[in-house]
DNA sequence: AATGAAAACTAATCAGC
DNA sequence: GCTGATTAGTTTTCATT
């Protein structure tokens, strides 16, 4: 992880779809000299994966929210990712350290639906209460 | 917005960097079929862009952190973007509707290092004070 | 709106530096 | 570890259906 491979993961953040050439004139280096790097960066795991960012407001799921869940007593990790991932709606999820046990990141199309996710958890066995903040106006965006 | 939209978008979410004849296969259309419904999802806004997803903790930042931001009353949301933008560490940041006037999610090397970015969002102006929640675990991560 | 064929471009491989 | 040449594969365009 130098200088140069930096300079090549910054550009693929800002378009996974860049062309070597185009990557290679970025940081100085041969097509074939970036490939190798990024065969290397997706080896060792550096680079996870290539995906689209998508406009969840064109695609009917303009509302977004963060809830705040909080498991009853002796509530298994394994239980609360096999629960979380069950819903289409969570698109990021952690447990956390502090005022809750998890948080889920949800994409619902309007306050309906956002209500019915959060009956679907609150039904779950291990589930005791949630906690819902809507999340308004995107400030900063930059793949997180 | 069909099915065979819908199947595209699913692979790209998946692997942004499918080849034409790859989706073509998985949606059932020829390869330049499926460009041009590419190339109308990106005009539509839908496709906001391509992106790598990165393994922070790979890269040397693998604490994260939601901070609860509570902003002095009067605060615009220009200077709320334009004092969360500056930091780096700030990976995603929203208004939100709640417990708190805005969240950002947080990306940092240690705890002394998000303590450095809590103290220097507390030194802004217009912001009154900051609740932080520590991130352990992904338990979902679709983009979002 | 989708197709297949042609042309242009890009990726992948590898021998040599 | 980088490069340039070669080959294989992919994207782009467009006339046709």
């Amino acid at each position: 992880m130098d200088e140069t491979d930096r300079r090549i993961l910054h550009e693929l953040v800002r378009d996974a779809r860049a062309s070597l050439e185009h990557l290679g004139r970025v940081s100085g280096l041969a097509p074939s000299s970036v490939k190798r790097r990024i065969a290397r960066l997706e080896d060792s795991g550096v680079i996870r994966g290539y995906t689209v960012q998508l406009n969840h407001r064109a695609l009917g799921t303009g509302v977004k929210a963060l809830l705040a869940v909080y498991v009853a007593p002796g509530t298994s990790r394994e239980s609360l990712i096999a629960s979380l991932s069950k819903e289409e709606e969570i698109v990021r999820a952690w447990t956390t350290a502090g005022q809750s046990d998890a948080l889920a990141l949800v994409h619902v199309r309007d306050t309906d639906h956002l209500e019915e996710v959060i009956l679907r958890l609150q039904r779950m066995p291990g589930f005791a209460h949630t906690r819902t903040q809507i999340l308004l106006t995107d400030l900063v965006n930059r793949g997180g």
